[in-house]
DNA sequence: AATGAATGAGTTTTCATTCAT
DNA sequence: TATGAATGAAAACTCATTCAT
């Protein structure tokens, strides 16, 4: 039997007080990440900028990696219902439109918070969250290959689960290179989508004219 | 004049001996940095495993972030030397081949320690060394950038800079994805070649045949 | 007026409910005692065991020392009523055989609940119960005085106050050490009582041939 | 391969400087030992007392259990030290005056630090050093067993063996028992040693008239 | 230059206890 | 009466760094 992980939760807030502290715990845990980075986010400051003792905190999580994989979760969860919502509105739509949407949606979403969103993919590892994760771009990639799959015919690739394999991979790296290292790039982020989409939807159909 | 940032080295090792022990203490670090993670990397574990005292670890170095710098300039000097061989190599190579040559060189260079690249490449930001890193990209870009320059009429991009960006972005996630994270995909590392290369080049060339 | 000990209980709980209440917490205690001994024995874990809130211990025990001191008095109480009734029986007995009664119930007495009895002695100085358990030693010595008083003829010892202490003190650490640090002894446990018996009776009694 | 008891020390002091730091964190343990009890000696307050940092104790002993334990073993040598002498000494005597030697010296021996005495008595089954304790004592049983063994026709008892554990546990505890919790005895030492003197050696001799 | 003993601020974490609900 | 959320002092322990030798 595997010993528990030491990144769980320790129990669940039920009464309505609880759910604020622990609110309050993992919204400190995100803002310190962001504003000082890991090594700097201590748990006596975490309880500090939370409004709560640090006697509190530890009734909640047991360690500081698992306020930290709490933060990660809570952000994978908010960005996955988005992942949904966009590739439910893409269903419909020819892969080029589809294609252009994702990028921008992509660029979005790296835009909400990229400082929160850089620590954590840096902190991911340490925090043993890479199965989450994993599990998390597993749906998105099986999101997508539905969609390739529903448009199947349109395409010239044949091995769709290497054919999304690239085109998640890629659009992350891309945008995430772009919001995070390029900041210049997006003074024109039309260009950048423009580029982009012509790049994936290139790659994924056939040599339309 | 700008105060001497921290990380970087002490002194200049001019003797023979002094160049043995920070030889020793970079090997160090690297090798606690890969078996044990950048928070188990103590000074102290690092002088004990390159045989040399603490005293003399600060006699080169004037912290830990220092030689997790010297690591990673090291690691970097030598990924460019690389990179500058194979950017010579494929000069004269036609796009396609060109590109393919990339590709398998992105796997090799990754395959070589593929732990020390992700500490390094987790730890980077931490140690403040994203402007060396940024500069080698920049050299990297420019230097594939050129190449694209000397095939300009063979392309259907017209922004050399976005496509070297777009190219050189996309190369690298897909390889260091694929190394560390997607295993499994390396068993036929053909395949994968096979497509990156026709997902890039098919990107640069005009609407080929 | 003395302020109240902190080690007394809080209020006698007279009604049915609370009354179980308090077993099940020194029920709680003394298990976690012997199970993990006196340091990891904290109050949440022991009203945890309990099945009751830690609110409602404090209710009963002002405090940690106070429920151990209950279990140890809970079990000196256990103890003592048992000296009663075998220094009772012994009371018709000649020397030898109410030795080999008491040596016998000695070991008995130790057997019960080993782990307990090691904890509570050790924890006994610790919890300040050293008076009470010292009256009841006293009670002890005092009912076996009494007996060799009965007998006073029959012995060759003068000061019964010493040769009380003296059999008393023996008894109690031969068995003691037996069953909790040697007990491969008590594999011929026949041998230990034959032979502790000859060594106090030959002690009470006059040269007996 | 077990591993390594977190009670051992961490290093060797082998320059003069840290023997000194050593000395004096073993002191400073079994001052605050004596003077505060188990619970009260935290190694930040053992580090204070010894004139030490805290990272200077953490240097040499892992962990709070270590000092303890060095505290018991330093104690344990002293001991046993003094007991091989007295055991040499009383070789040539005969089994009274030998009896005498013993119980005299094991009311000396407790009455060095009593206090000392008792603490490690309580501490040392929570810092597993009983293997220890138990070997020191085997040998103290070993030795004395010798003794008998050199006057084996002066004897009645026939088991060697359970006579040493007899004599020995029994001149324990009643030694430690009388400076502990009945120091008024001693105000009348020799009555105490010459009543259990006649106790052990009229248990050991033939009915010697 | 090299050594390694010493430092102590700072971190994680526990746990007895209180008190609003 | 019972609950359990909240508290915070205090404990164990680490580790980058200094400095006397």
């Amino acid at each position: 039997m595997a010993r528990k992980p030491l990144t769980n939760p320790r129990k669940q807030a039920s009464q309505a007080r609880s759910r604020v502290t622990v609110d309050a715990l993992v919204d400190a845990t995100a803002r310190i990440l962001v504003r000082d980075g890991y090594d700097k986010a201590s748990t006596n400051r975490i309880a500090d900028m939370a409004g709560v003792s640090i006697g509190s905190l530890y009734q909640y999580y047991p360690s500081k990696e698992a306020l930290v994989a709490a933060v990660i979760d809570r952000h994978n969860r908010q960005i996955m219902r988005r992942v949904r919502t966009v590739l439910t509105e893409i269903a419909s739509l020819p892969i080029e439109r589809a294609v252009r949407r994702l990028v921008a949606f992509a660029i979005e979403a790296h835009r909400i918070d990229p400082r929160l969103h850089r620590v954590l993919a840096e902190q991911i590892p340490r925090v043993g969250r890479l199965e989450n994760v994993e599990a998390l771009n597993r749906e998105g990639y099986a999101l997508f290959r539905d969609y390739l799959e529903s448009r199947r015919d349109e395409l010239r690739v044949r091995d769709l689960d290497l054919a999304a394999f690239v085109c998640a991979t890629s659009i992350e790296a891309l945008t995430h290179s772009a919001v995070l290292y390029h900041t210049e790039m997006l003074r024109d982020a039309e260009a950048l989508i423009e580029e982009t989409t012509r790049f994936i939807s290139g790659y994924l159909q056939p040599t339309s004219v």
